[in-house]
DNA sequence: TTGATTTGTCGCCGCTCGCCTACATTAGCT
DNA sequence: AGCTAATGTAGGCGAGCGGCGACAAATCAA
C-alpha cells in the first residue's frame, strides 16, 4: 500500500500491530524503541527519526519499497516476482471448469 | 526497490536527485528543506526527521509502498494494476511466432 | 459492574536535530 | 592548468525529540 505521510505511517503500522496481536509494550521492546515513542508513530508524527521507524517496520516484518524515475525496480539482491508457468495455470482451469 | 535502511534511502535520493539534473540546491529548496539536511540524508543519516524524509520523496517524484502481513494491497482510492486481456496477448503471440 | 490490561498524556532532562553562515574540497567545464 | 559550480565540513543556536516514571483514560473479559 502506498504511503504518502507520516499519518499513513502511524495508520499501517498500528494496523499491523493489531494484525500481529501485539502490544505498544511489546512492539516497543521488539524494535529498541521507547513505548512512548510507538504512541506517538501511530498517531503520525512528522518529527520521528527515520532509523526508528525502520526498525520498527523490521520488527513487524513489514517491507518498504521506493519507486519512481531513475529507481531500478530491483536490486540484484532482491528476488524478482516468481515466474508464473501460464500453460500450467491454463491446463488446471480447463481441467476443473469442464 | 527494496530500502532497508536510512543509507538505503540515502543513495536511492541521490540517485534519483541526479537523474533528474538537480543540484542539492535545488532538490532542498523544492523539498522545503536546507541544503546541509540533503547532505546528510544522501550520506544515510538515521535520525532524520521522517516528515522531511516524505517532503524530499514528493519532490523528486518518487513513490513509497509498504507491504506484509496485515496490510492490504492497496487503498481504495489507489489505482490498482491495469488488467491484462490475457487472450489478447495469446492472440498475439500466435499471430507473430507461427 | 469490577478488575486488569492497554493506551494516551504529563513533566523533566540530556541530547541531537536542522538551519544558518562561512570555509574547504571536489567535480565539471573550456 | 584555471575557473566556476557543486559538494562536504565546521561551529553556533534555538527548538524539539525521545526516554523515563507516574497517572489518567479507555478497552476488554468474566
Amino acid at each position: 500500500m502506498r504511503v504518502n505521510t507520516p499519518v499513513d505511517f502511524g495508520l499501517l503500522i498500528r494496523q499491523a500491530r493489531k494484525a500481529r496481536g501485539m502490544t505498544q509494550q511489546q512492539l516497543a521492546r521488539s524494535a529498541a524503541v521507547g513505548r512512548q515513542w510507538i504512541v506517538e508513530i501511530e498517531a503520525g508524527k512528522r518529527r520521528a527519526e527515520l532509523g526508528k521507524v525502520m526498525q520498527t517496520l523490521a520488527a513487524l516484518d513489514l517491507t518498504l519499497s521506493i519507486r519512481g524515475e531513475g529507481i531500478p525496480e530491483t536490486r540484484k539482491s532482491e528476488v524478482p516476482i516468481e515466474a508464473i508457468d501460464l500453460q500450467a495455470v491454463l491446463d488446471a482451469h480447463r481441467r476443473t471448469s469442464r
